[in-house]
DNA sequence: TTGTAAGCGTTATCAA
DNA sequence: TTGATAACGCTTACAA
C-alpha cells in the first residue's frame, strides 16, 4: 500500500500542495470552503504529514533527547514522567537514549544524538565526562541537566535543574553536630557517585566548621544485597553509627534490618535517614525517615526550562538554573529533635 | 554557525557528494585514497550525517517507538532497559511514548507514531483498546505487544510477548485446592486490569474444575496507601484469608502490614505471594514469597522480535508469539508444601 | 486566496 | 571508480 503524501491529496481536493501545507499548519490565509475541501480529502485517504519531511524542510524536528543511565532508570521514573508530561503539553516527541557501562557508552550516544538532529537535549546528571558534554556544546545543541549540581562548563546553552545536595547535607550535620550527635555514617551509594561526591563534601564542612574530622564514608558493594551482607559482617564486632544517612531507600532498610538482627533497632541505637524518599520507606517497620524532593516537578520544570531555551532568543537572559527545595520527612528512624 | 552538510565535504574533499555518500554508507565501490580524503573532510570538517534527510531519502528512520503508561513505568523498568539494549545492538533510536489519563491519551499517541514514520512500535499491554490497535493495523506498522497474552487481532505485523497470568494462576489455585485449601483472595490491581483479568479467569477455572466457586476477589483503591487503610479496616473485623494472591510488592505489602498489626502473622495466618518479584519483597520482614519472571529478558525478546519482523519477508512464517516461563520464588510468606 | 518553484540533506540510478 | 541528477515529502518565498 502506497503511503499518501500532501500531493494525493492535493489531487484529491483539487488544490496545489501549498494550500494543503496551508491547512495542515493552520495557517488562516485559506478560504473556508477549500479549506473544508482539503480537509475532507486527509480524512477520506486517511493522510499523516510525514514528519520527518517535515523535519527536513524546517530543519526543527520537534523531539528532544533525554538520556539516562540504565542503572539510574528504576529510581528516576517520576522525573521521567514530570519530563514527559511538559514535552507532551509543548508537542515535543522524546527520543531516549539509556548509557550502560558495556553495551551503550555515552560516547554513542552522543554521536546519535547529533545526528538526529533533536532540537534539545535533557541529561541526568551523572556519570558523564566534560569532554563528552564538549561535544554536545560545540554543536550548539541547548540542553538542561537535571539532577545535581552541573559543575561542567555553562553557557546559554546549557541550563541546570538541581537540588543542593552539598547544602542539605551541610544542614542537616551542622544541626546533628550542635546537638552534640557526631557520631555519623555515610553510606557510599556507587549509583550515583556525583550526588555522593557532593554529600561527603557537605558533610565535611560542618564537620570542619566545628573544628571536627570526618571519617564515617563508609564504601562496599553495590545495591541491597551487598549492603546487607557488609552490615551484618560489620555489626558483629562493631555498633552502629548514632547516626546514618543513605542515599536510596535500599541502602537504609539494609542497615536498618542487619541492626535489627544483631538487636540494635532504630531510632534507639541507630538513626537513620535516606535522603531520597521512596514509599517503601514507608512500608518497612521501622518506618525510614527521608527528604521530600519534588521529582516530577524537577522533570517538569526541567523540560519547560528547555523548551523556553529552545524559542528563546539567545541574549534573554532567564534563569538558566534552577535550584529545587526539599523538606524532611521525619518517620520512625530519626528522633523529633534532631531531624524536623 | 551554519551545519555541515554533505555539499561541503563534498568540496572540501574535491569530490561529488555521491562519493561522499559511499564513503559514509561503506559502500566499497570507492578507491582507497578517495576515501582517505574524504574521511579527513570529515573530521576535519565534523561533519556528522543528518539522519533526518538519511531518513527521508531511505523511506526509514531506523527508529522504534515504545509505549507505555505512565503509572506501569515505575514497575516496568527492566523491560524497559532489555528492550533499550537490544535496539542498541541494532542501532535502531527509541521514540519513547507515554500515556496518561489526562494529558496523552492513546490517541494522540498513536497519531504522532504514524506521523513520525518510526519502522516499529514496542506496545505494552494495558489499558489499550482494540480500536486504537485498529490504526497502527491499517498503516501496517510492525508492532509487538509485551506483558500480557494479546487478544487483539493478529497478522504477520503484530508479534506477542508474554507470560501466561492465567495458567500461572490455574496451576497454583489447582493445587491449593487439591491441598485442601480454597480460601482464598485475590487482590485488584487497578494499575494492570488486563493481566488481572487474566489472573482471575485461572483462578475461577481452578475453582470450577473442582466444582466449586471462586469468592475472593477483593477490589479497592489504588496504591499501597489505600490497600493498607483497607486492609487495617478489614481486619478489625473479618480474619484474613488463608491465602492470599497480589499482583504487585506493595499491596503484599499491605496485606502483610495491616495483617500484622491486627495480630496475624504470615504464614501461620495468612500465605502471601505477590505474582511481580520485586527486591523490596526481600527487604521485609517476613520476605514475600513471589514469581521470578525475566523481564529484562522480555524487553530483549520483544525487541529482537521486532527487528527480526522489521527485516524478514513477510512470508516468512517465524512464530510470532512467545511465552515466557516463570518460576516461584519461595520466601518466609508460603508454607513449603503449598508453594515452591 | 492560491499556485509555482526552490530548498531542506540525503540516497540511488544511470552515464560517463 | 566517479559524477549528474532525480527522487524522498514537506515548507515557504514569491508571483499570480
Amino acid at each position: 500500500m502506497k503511503r499518501i503524501t500532501i500531493y494525493d491529496v492535493a489531487k484529491e481536493a483539487d488544490v496545489s500542495l501549498a494550500t494543503v501545507s496551508r491547512v495542515i499548519n493552520d495557517s488562516n490565509v485559506v478560504r473556508e470552503d477549500t479549506r473544508n475541501r482539503v480537509q475532507e480529502a486527509i480524512e477520506k485517504l486517511g493522510y499523516k504529514p510525514n514528519a520527518i519531511a517535515q523535519g527536513l524542510a524546517l530543519s526543527k524536528t520537534t523531539t528532544i533527547s533525554i538520556v539516562m543511565s540504565e542503572k539510574l532508570l528504576a529510581y528516576n521514573t517520576k522525573i521521567l514522567n514530570g519530563l514527559m508530561d511538559v514535552a507532551k503539553i509543548y508537542n515535543y516527541n522524546i527520543m531516549f537514549h539509556t548509557t550502560s557501562k558495556g553495551i551503550s557508552k555515552m560516547q554513542d550516544v552522543i554521536e546519535s544524538i547529533i545526528k538526529s538532529r533533536v532540537d534539545g537535549v535533557i541529561l541526568f546528571n551523572d556519570n558523564f565526562t566534560e569532554d563528552e558534554m564538549e561535544v554536545l556544546h560545540e554543536y550548539q545543541i541547548p540542553m538542561v541537566v537535571v539532577g545535581a549540581r552541573f559543575e561542567g562548563k555553562k553557557d546559554e546553552n546549557v541550563g541546570n535543574v538541581y537540588v543542593d545536595f552539598e547544602r542539605l547535607a551541610y544542614d542537616l550535620v551542622r544541626d546533628l553536630i550542635e546537638q552534640g550527635v557526631d557520631d555519623i555514617t555515610l553510606m557510599e551509594d556507587r549509583l550515583n557517585l556525583s550526588m555522593m561526591k557532593q554529600l561527603k563534601k557537605g558533610i565535611e564542612k560542618a564537620f570542619e566548621d566545628a573544628g571536627k574530622n570526618f571519617e564515617g564514608y563508609i564504601s562496599y558493594g553495590d545495591g541491597y544485597k551487598s549492603s546487607y551482607a557488609f552490615f551484618k559482617d560489620y555489626f558483629k564486632d562493631h555498633k552502629p553509627a548514632k547516626f546514618n544517612m543513605a542515599f536510596r531507600d535500599s541502602q537504609a532498610i539494609a542497615v536498618m534490618n542487619a541492626a535489627a538482627e544483631a538487636g540494635f533497632h532504630s531510632p534507639e541505637d541507630l538513626q537513620i535517614v535516606s535522603v531520597l524518599d521512596s514509599k517503601y520507606l514507608n512500608m518497612v517497620r521501622p518506618r525510614i525517615s527521608s527528604y521530600n524532593i519534588p521529582e516530577y516537578d524537577m522533570g517538569a520544570i526541567s523540560m519547560r526550562l528547555l523548551t523556553k531555551m529552545l524559542v528563546s532568543d539567545r541574549d534573554q537572559d532567564e534563569n538558566r538554573n534552577i535550584e529545587i527545595s526539599y523538606t524532611p520527612i521525619p518517620r520512625d528512624t530519626t528522633k523529633e529533635e534532631l531531624f524536623y
